[in-house]
Formats: structure tokens, C-alpha cells, sequence
DNA sequence: TTTTTTGATATGTCTAGCCATAATGAATTT
DNA sequence: AAATTCATTATGGCTAGACATATCAAAAAA
């Protein structure tokens, strides 16, 4: 109310560079977006990006570089909306991306700052073994080594260790890559979470593809260690005992309740896990 | 142009578990909005959280549960916007965070749909060592073993075997946990990334916190893989030759050149890496 | 029959505001 | 001096539209 001038948006931006042409000072809104498309466009090389797109880059880069180091204050979401020329609702959405990212950190009345450096962290891909190893232009194949009913044990990976002793469906499997051992898999189903599991052989479709029909949605924990393979391990892996192997644990839950654990023991020398991470755009690769 | 009646917000809904109690047909924006904020405090007795949120909640949950199976169409934004008695900006908010997450899958012309399970993914912490030694409750030590500048080696870590020769600095540290070994790092720095550390002992300050504050920002990409230690590991680790290590490697880019590499090695018995992965609130824990 | 055009439509992007809320600092009261 | 009030201010949330664009399907043209 106070600021009616600068308020939301800067009604009319002069760009050092290219002086608007149509200097008509009370132009319609429409006319003026016009024109600012046009700026836009010509400023800016980029045409096909939004907009959005274009100020969290910005920004990022000046993060990225250095520029505004950790702590430094940004400048307020009104005045990037005059800098950009367009509305505090287009900053406003770059900003929270980039809060989000971790880039950043808003707070109400004290306005945005770049953020201090947290613990790295990465997104770590873990995809079904079948498109791992067809993607390393391998042949697969599934073997079920065994395959038991019976009920949950200390000894179990944690969330059947910790919840009372409840009847589960025990596989173990062996993924092959090129004719040759690729992973070894033990995997736990809670029957009463999946009771369909108990008519299912699992002979011809490994569990994790089965599960992932059967269970809607998952929540998922996961562990990852080095460990030496066992006499048992070191058979079927076609290794030797005491060989390095890379151990994936991973619990999935469902609204609380556990409904499978798996794990999933690698030959060291075989196999890496790769994780990529970049602060805004953080796909997994 | 065609749909005006329904076109962006639903001016009026009649909620049928509470209709409306003033009924003016025409009532100014500003009366409709008032009756609307005390119709949804009413409706969802959550008062505090935010409509979008409310909004992603609830569609989250429908996915989760399995009420909505992978492929299942979602409501058009219009209807969910009227389902929620708000505009269709604030329901493309809830689902863009939801695209975000991976849990649907939007198409311009074709709609939204619940997106089909995806290869595995997690969010993976990898803290500063010091950090996580002591929340282990355990003293933190440090000791620097070697130190020295050098060209970079076909057999270095990828981005720095990758480019043509570069003076990098290495160094070979020790961390230490409780007094005994935790943690075996070798590290190179690019000296012309960063150049002040030509000019740093490292025989105080680890390499990992002293380039955090040195490199504004960075591009990160992690190997996690199992090796047996090998003599010179073995006995600085104090574990014995050929016993399975957890080994990560790092490398930190920032604009395309590469400012450092690291790889950790972890004696396998006594480490673990822990990542936890939920579709919408993935946080680093 | 095949290809092209055209219209319909759902999302994508953006605007120019509104009010709410948290945080701050100054003025006022205790 | 300490506590309370109060105006200020920057972000948070939201609206009611607008136009842009990708895409699907049906109609028209080849």
C-alpha cells in the first residue's frame, strides 16, 4: 500500500542495452507484456526456457561460482522481479527451487541467503538387477536356489528382527550376468503384508520384479557394507572365500509395517555403485 | 474461451456435507473468498498447513496405499481445483511437487497419471568424517602421512586420468576414531582449481573441511565399491591384508574442471553407509 | 488408404494483485 | 531497565484470470 509504485511488478523496465521503443507511459497490460516478451527474448538468447528457469540458473551460477558466497544475502524477491522484469510470483518460484536444491535459505522478514555447505549427499541409483546387467549388454538369467516358509528370527535383517515373530517366505536367488554369477540375492516377504507370495514359485520371475506389481508403494531403508564372502557366498558367486563383496541391505516398508527386506551381495571386484549429485538438477542417472 | 462457466477456479461448490450458508449468487470475490478460508478450516481440521500441501498429502496417499495403482489417470487440475474449492494454480503447485518426487508422470494434452515404480533410488549421506566420528560419541583424530605435489597419472581417479597433466597436490591422511584407525584418505587437489592449497600444511586441517571452505560450491560424483585392503592399507588400517574395505571415491567438479578427487577406504567390519529414500519427504538424515 | 489439417483440451507459464504471517526494531509503558 | 505494544517489512500462500504449447483425435485432402 505504502509502495504502490514498486509494488508486485515493474510496470516498466528500461534496459540499459535496448531502450523500449514504444515509450507509451500508460501502454495496456496487454501491449506491455508484449513488449516484454520481446525484451525478454532479446536479452535473453534463450527463448525457448521459462522464465523461472532462467533466474534459478542465474542465481545458481552465481553460487555455483563463488560469486555470492555462503551467507551472502540475496537480493529481495521485489527487486529480482524489477532485475528480471517480470512478477514476484516467477522469482518467487526459482527461489523455492532453489531452497529446495539446498542452494539457499529463506526466512520471513530477514529475506533469502545462500546457504552454508551441508554433508555431502548423493542420489544413489540401485535399479533391478535384470536392467543392470541387459544395460551392460549381458546376457541375464534367474536361478531360485531355495525357497522356505517359516518365522522371523533374531538374527533378521532389523525390522523382522524387531517386530514379534511373524511368518515370512525366505528366497534365495542368483542373478547371472553372461553366463557367470552376478549377485547373490536373499530376500524376506512378509506374508501377511503379501500374501499373494505364498502361491507364487518365484521360479521363472525373480521377487524384486514380483514385488514391485504387488506392492503399491514403498518407502525404502538402506545399508550398504563391505563384507568377505562366506564358504556358501563364495561357491555360488564362484569366488574366493574371503573375497571382498559389496553388501546392499534394503528394508521396504509400507505405511509402518515391513513388507520385505532383501539382501543383495555383489563380487567386489565386479561391481560399483555410481552416484551423481548436483545441487539443483539432481537426477538419478 | 469455451468452458467460461468452468474454466480456472470454481466460483461456487457446494460441499454437501455443509452447504453453504450464504447463499448470495453473486457475491463479491472478496465475501466468496472469506466463506471459502472458513469452509475449509472447517471441512479439514487442519488448520495450519498449507492448501498445496494438503492437497500433495492426500493425493500421496492414495498413491501409497495402492488406491491409485501405477498408470491410474489422476483428476484433471480444473476438477481437482474444484474438488479442493481452490484455484488451479495451487492444485499444479501440489502435483508439480509430486512429478518432482517421482510418484506421477504429467503429459500436456494426456493429463496426469500415477507414475509406474522406477528403478530403486536413495538419498545417500555421506558426512564429513569428522562429524561422523564424534556422533558416534567417540574422540576424532587426525594424522597427515604424506604430502606432495605431483603430475597427474593415467591410473588417477577418472577426471583427473581424463584430462592432459596437471599439477595436483596429494595427500594420504589418517582419521581416527577412539584412537584407532576409522578411516584411510587419499586425496588430490588441483592446484590450479585451487591454488591456496600450495600454500597449506594440511597437517592440522583436513582436506575435506578446509576445501569446503575454500570451493564456493560443487558438482559431485561417488563410486562405492568393495576391495580387499592391500598391504599398505592393511597395516595402516590395522586389519589384515586382503580383509574387505568399503571404498568410496569422490570427485568434485565446479564448472566443468575438476577441483579435487578423494577415495575413502573403510575397514568393511566396521563401517556401514546408511541412505533411506520416502517418494515426497526425502531428507537427509 | 494415407497424409495433412484442424480443432479441442489439459497442462505450462505468467501476471497483478490480495491477505496472512513471522521477524525485527523502535516507541511506549511498566 | 525491562516488558509490551506497534508499525514495518519480506516472504508465504493464494486467486482469477491470460496466453502458450504440446498432443490427441477427428475431419479433410491427397
Amino acid at each position: 500500500m505504502l509502495m504502490r509504485g514498486t509494488s508486485c511488478c515493474a510496470v516498466k523496465k528500461f534496459t540499459p542495452t535496448k531502450p523500449d521503443t514504444q515509450s507509451a507511459d500508460a501502454a495496456p497490460p496487454k501491449g506491455n507484456r508484449r513488449n516484454r516478451h520481446r525484451l525478454r527474448a532479446a536479452v535473453s538468447k534463450e527463448k525457448k526456457r521459462p522464465l523461472h528457469e532462467i533466474i534459478l540458473r542465474d542465481i545458481e551460477s552465481h553460487i555455483l561460482s563463488g560469486d555470492w558466497p555462503p551467507g551472502q544475502a540475496l537480493p529481495f524477491e521485489t527487486e529480482l522481479a524489477e532485475t528480471y522484469n517480470c512478477s514476484r510470483m516467477t522469482v518467487s518460484k526459482a527461489l523455492n527451487q532453489l531452497v529446495q536444491a539446498g542452494l539457499i535459505e529463506r526466512r520471513r522478514r530477514a529475506g533469502s541467503r545462500v546457504a552454508q555447505p551441508r554433508a555431502q549427499s548423493a542420489v544413489l541409483a540401485i535399479p533391478e538387477i535384470e536392467n543392470e546387467v541387459r544395460s551392460m549388454g549381458m546376457s541375464y538369467g534367474y536361478v531360485l536356489l531355495s525357497r522356505a516358509r517359516r518365522k522371523t528370527r533374531k538374527a533378521d535383517i532389523c525390522c523382522f528382527a524387531a517386530s514379534p515373530r511373524m511368518t515370512v517366505l525366505e528366497l534365495d536367488c542368483l542373478h547371472l550376468a553372461g553366463g557367470l554369477p552376478f549377485c547373490l540375492e536373499n530376500r524376506l516377504i512378509n506374508l501377511a503384508a503379501a500374501p499373494l507370495a505364498a502361491s507364487e514359485s518365484f521360479e521363472s520371475v525373480a521377487p524384486g520384479p514380483w514385488l514391485l506389481e504387488q506392492v503399491p508403494w514403498s518407502n525404502a531403508r538402506h545399508k550398504i557394507r563391505a563384507a568377505a564372502a562366506d564358504a556358501r557366498t563364495a561357491l555360488l558367486l564362484q569366488i574366493d572365500e574371503g573375497a571382498p563383496c559389496l553388501v546392499i541391505e534394503r528394508e521396504t516398508s509400507s505405511g509402518g509395517s515391513c513388507i520385505t527386506s532383501v539382501r543383495l551381495t555383489y563380487p567386489g571386484v565386479r561391481h560399483e555403485l555410481t552416484a551423481s549429485f548436483t545441487p539443483t538438477d539432481n537426477k538419478v542417472s
